[in-house]
RNA sequence: GCCGGGGUGGUGAAAUCGGUAACCACAGGGGACUUAAAAUCCCCCGGGAGCAAUCCCUUGCGGGUUCGAAUCCCGCCCCCGGCACCA
């Protein structure tokens, strides 16, 4: 029975180890051990959301991968805290229920109760103790808490905003939902609407949020992705004083009189952002979003009725059309004017949809010289082009054919000629600051998170509608407000949460002034629940705090965060947001919840990403029952390189299934009494130095193939292995196949569990150091030979042995020795001609 | 278009402070054991020439630097991911 690792694998000795874990509480912590841990690592990896369908191999690839690292952390002398919970609110949850028709309160339940099942089964180092479901009372009271802290600090605030609407959802959705103007979840075109939401006031932390990133070790993709999203822009804000319509029929500039100008009063502005002030002697025109609040002032009555035409078909077109960056720019004229400060001329203002009424002023200057798309807008309608900036062998008049983006020096630009872009940005802009006309300024892309959402399936957002008092927090002693549970929870077309037919719940007082009043029937977007749980999991329990000091100061921020890439902004923007947020308000002492961050890559299988619909999902459940866990792990780990995931292969399971069962039956035959063989010695601490260095940056599909390269050379030719090689192979093993590493640990006479009792073996250099080496031999650059030399040996004996060689006296012979290169222990290069 | 990551045998992939390209596996071929199969073990396995020794070619393409380039530099091509009318 020992021989064949298919007796213990695909059952007995894996549940055994998972019931000792259990009963022994292996992976959990007395309360004492908890709160006095001297050496805490949190070891966090990104939550699921608890789907019917279970476990798929992507999540079972990223916690595995994060359980090697907490595995690896512990053998190394931590305390490594290891938890888990249930991402389980959301629309996901309601669709599928919604789909299936049942009430997500029946469905949740059971779902987290298969993800539980399947957590153990793959043998996770899981805190079972230290647990999180999003939809609990106990959990979500606390979210409700922390809106509140964003409310009473100012950085929550309701306001009707232009939002996406998925009609098929029924719901809106942040920006960061949307991909290419459709739902990021059934690819529906998302429209526009108007409806009075909350708001998170992210942007005014969007400076720091990009700044902090220099300060954490994550993967570079994911920094690059949040920098890209914040989105910062240098340069400045003009102003350009509203100007009567003179003759409303032209769109060309036109100079105009100042004391026309100074009749009119100059206190009425439109204010721009730009990142080229350099270029504002070419702003032949102004463009402002359909949607801009200065729309009216400027239209003239001969302009108004097509200027409401075209916005009111801005308003209806769904975001995709509109967003279409390669079609024909659209616009019409307002039959207004500003003044160009630099150059006091009347410049026609249009409004077209191209201009994003949501970033900087929602207003440009346009300048068609040197942008593309003003270029675009203006050969269109036939407006003026400008050339103010020429490259050193272009004349200032020469006509434009397409925009000038490129550096050069002023032209047509006044005083300012002859300045470079870079000088010309801050004389500019100063010139024009002087007459208080404009500044420099920094623009973020970055937009305030909105957070309601009009479903069902979610946490109330505390917030009670008093008509005396407007909005009013729910007071903390109220909390939670729970979810009441609604059967009829569809979402409807009218944009109103189903929370608003339940009279019964949302009829309540105001907790200021007693009168009647109403409940906020929004639900808050599941990023706020995904946004802290981290902070809750140290404290997962505590019913009169979302989160204990002491505990928090003693295990945050986290150790190593491992999770897909796909929430480089999202949920890692947020949960940043809300650190900073708490550690303002005095909450936290620290400002960044995840010290190292690692995304891992993605699974392949024939050629794609697995999904449902490509019909190329591996299902793992009959995999673990027929291979076992130790041995699924250790092929997921073999891949490829976890931070670039890998291409799955049926067939490849194999390899690390010989494997496994190699190390059983070379731990079961290995002889107690015999010292180990020197050259197997040198080798095994060869693999200890790599296997120790590479686990600690993740790279696992190389320390598996150290170990299976140590184990092939404790075999070579037959040989029985000596107890002394074999024994540190399983504690290196451990973190990869944690059930065999218990079971080969006990086999060789130890107490324990081995994440408790072993020691990681110890790396001696001077064991591993080799006293010969094989030196290369290259002729011009070409292997000819190698010698085989003591270790450290001279140019002189290394020469002498490479001119002793037949083939490489052969190549000598060519020609005269002009040079030879001599690296010690690696090569000797002859230069020959 | 912009920003990341990548392109190496039949396949997954090693090697990147410039120094023997292809570790470790999978698939494939051959052999041992077996009545047979499975399992297990051993050998071969980038391409070409050659009986062999050995030689030539090969890290997406084209140049360059260097005694020496998968690795560094310049110019391209392709694939994956993200962002995208952000002024």
């Amino acid at each position: 029975m020992d021989d064949d690792i298919r007796d213990w694998i695909a059952s007995e000795i894996e549940r055994k180890w998972q019931a000792y874990w259990d009963d022994h509480g292996t992976n959990s912590f007395t309360e004492e051990a908890f709160r006095g841990a001297v050496n805490p690592f949190y070891n966090l990896m990104m939550f699921p959301y608890p789907s019917a369908e279970g476990l798929h191999v992507g999540n079972i690839y990223a916690f595995t991968g994060a359980d090697v690292h907490g595995r690896f952390q512990r053998l190394r002398g931590h305390e490594v805290f290891e938890p888990i919970g249930f991402d389980a609110f959301g629309i996901h949850s309601e669709n599928f229920a919604l789909k299936v028709g049942a009430h997500p309160m029946d469905l949740i339940p059971a779902n987290i109760e298969n993800f539980t099942r399947q957590l153990r089964r793959i043998g996770g180092m899981f805190d079972w103790d230290h647990t999180v479901d999003t939809t609990h009372p106990d959990y979500y009271r606390w979210t409700q808490w922390l809106f509140l802290k964003l409310f009473d600090a100012g950085l929550a605030e309701r306001k009707e905003a232009p939002v996406n609407w998925c009609p098929s959802c029924m719901t809106v959705l942040a920006n960061e939902q949307v991909i290419g103007g459709a739902c990021e979840r059934c690819d529906t075109p998302v429209e526009q609407r108007r409806i009075a939401q909350w708001f998170f006031r992210i942007t005014d932390y969007a400076q720091r949020l990009l700044d902090n990133l220099d300060t954490l070790d994550w993967s570079e993709t994911t920094k690059k992705a949040q920098r890209n999203w914040i989105g910062r822009s240098e340069g400045a804000e003009i102003a350009f004083p509203l100007v009567a319509a003179c003759d409303a029929t032209s769109g060309t500039p036109k100079a105009i009189d100042p004391s026309e100008v100074k009749a009119l009063g100059e206190e009425e502005m439109l204010r721009v952002f730009t990142t080229r002030p350099d270029t504002l002697f070419g702003a032949t025109f102004m463009v402002l979003a359909p949607e801009h609040p200065l729309v009216d002032r400027l239209t003239s009555d001969q302009q108004r009725a097509e200027v409401r035409e075209y916005r009111t078909a801005a308003a209806a077109a769904d975001l995709v059309s509109r967003q279409k960056t390669d079609k024909v720019k659209t616009g019409v004229f307002t039959g207004g004017y500003c003044r160009n400060p630099a150059t006091g001329e009347a410049i026609p203002v249009w409004i077209a949809d191209y201009v994003l009424v949501d970033y900087g002023t929602g207003a440009i200057m346009a300048v068609p010289g040197h942008d593309p798309r003003d270029f675009d807008f203006a050969s269109h309608f036939g407006l003026l082009i400008r050339r103010v900036v020429a490259g050193a062998d272009e004349h200032p008049d020469e006509p434009l054919e397409a925009a000038a983006t490129g550096e050069g020096t002023l032209v047509n630009s006044g005083r300012f000629d002859g300045l470079s872009s870079d000088e010309a940005i801050r004389a500019i802009t100063a010139w024009i600051g002087e007459r208080g006309l404009g500044e420099l300024r920094v623009n973020y892309r970055l937009h305030d998170w909105c957070i309601s959402r009009q479903r069902y399936w979610g946490p109330p957002i505390p917030i009670v509608h008093c008509d005396a008092c407007g909005p009013v927090g729910v007071p903390e002693d109220q909390l939670p407000v729970e979810l009441p549970r609604v059967e009829d929870f569809k979402p409807l077309d009218d944009g109103v949460s189903p929370l608003a037919r339940d009279e019964a719940w949302y009829r309540t007082t105001c907790p200021e002034c007693g009168r009647d009043a109403r409940r906020e029937t929004d639900v808050s977007d599941t990023f706020l629940d995904s946004g802290w749980y981290f902070l809750r999991y140290p404290s997962a329990g505590l019913d009169d705090r979302a989160f204990d000091p002491e505990i928090t100061r003693r295990w945050l921020p986290v150790d190593t965060y491992i999770g897909g890439n796909e929430h480089a902004v999202l949920h890692l923007l947020y949960a940043r947001f809300l650190t900073m947020v708490l550690n303002d308000l005095g909450h936290l002492d620290f400002d960044e919840p995840f010290t190292t961050f690692r995304a891992h890559g993605l699974i392949i299988r024939n050629g794609a990403k697995m999904s449902k619909s490509r019909g190329n999902v591996i299902v793992p459940d009959p995999i673990i029952e027929r291979y076992g866990a130790d041995t699924f792990r250790v092929y997921l780990m073999f891949l490829g390189p976890f931070e670039e995931g890998g291409d799955y292969r049926d067939e490849g399971i194999e390899g690390p299934r010989g494997f496994l069962s190699r190390v059983w039956d070379s731990v079961m035959h290995a002889e107690a009494d015999r010292v180990a063989d020197p050259e197997v010695e040198r080798k095994l601490h060869q693999t200890i130095a790599q296997v120790t260095e590479q686990l600690a940056d993740l790279q696992y599909n190389t320390s598996i193939a150290a170990m299976m390269e140590y184990l092939n050379s404790v075999r070579a030719g037959g040989r029985t292995p000596a107890r002394a090689e074999v024994e540190p192979l399983v504690v290196l093993l451990a973190p990869f196949a944690p059930h065999l590493a218990e079971e080969l640990w006990a086999h060789l006479g130890h107490e324990g569990s081995i994440f408790e009792a072993a020691p990681w073996p110890d790396f001696d250099p001077a064991k591993a150091k080799e006293d010969t080496v094989d030196l290369a031999v290259q002729v011009n650059g070409r292997l000819r030979g190698t010698v085989h030399l003591p270790l450290g040996a001279d140019q002189a004996t290394a020469e002498a042995a490479a001119r002793a060689e037949e083939n490489v006296a052969r190549h000598l012979g060519e020609g005269e020795i002009r040079r030879v290169i001599h690296v010690p222990d690696r090569l000797l290069n002859y230069v020959v001609s």
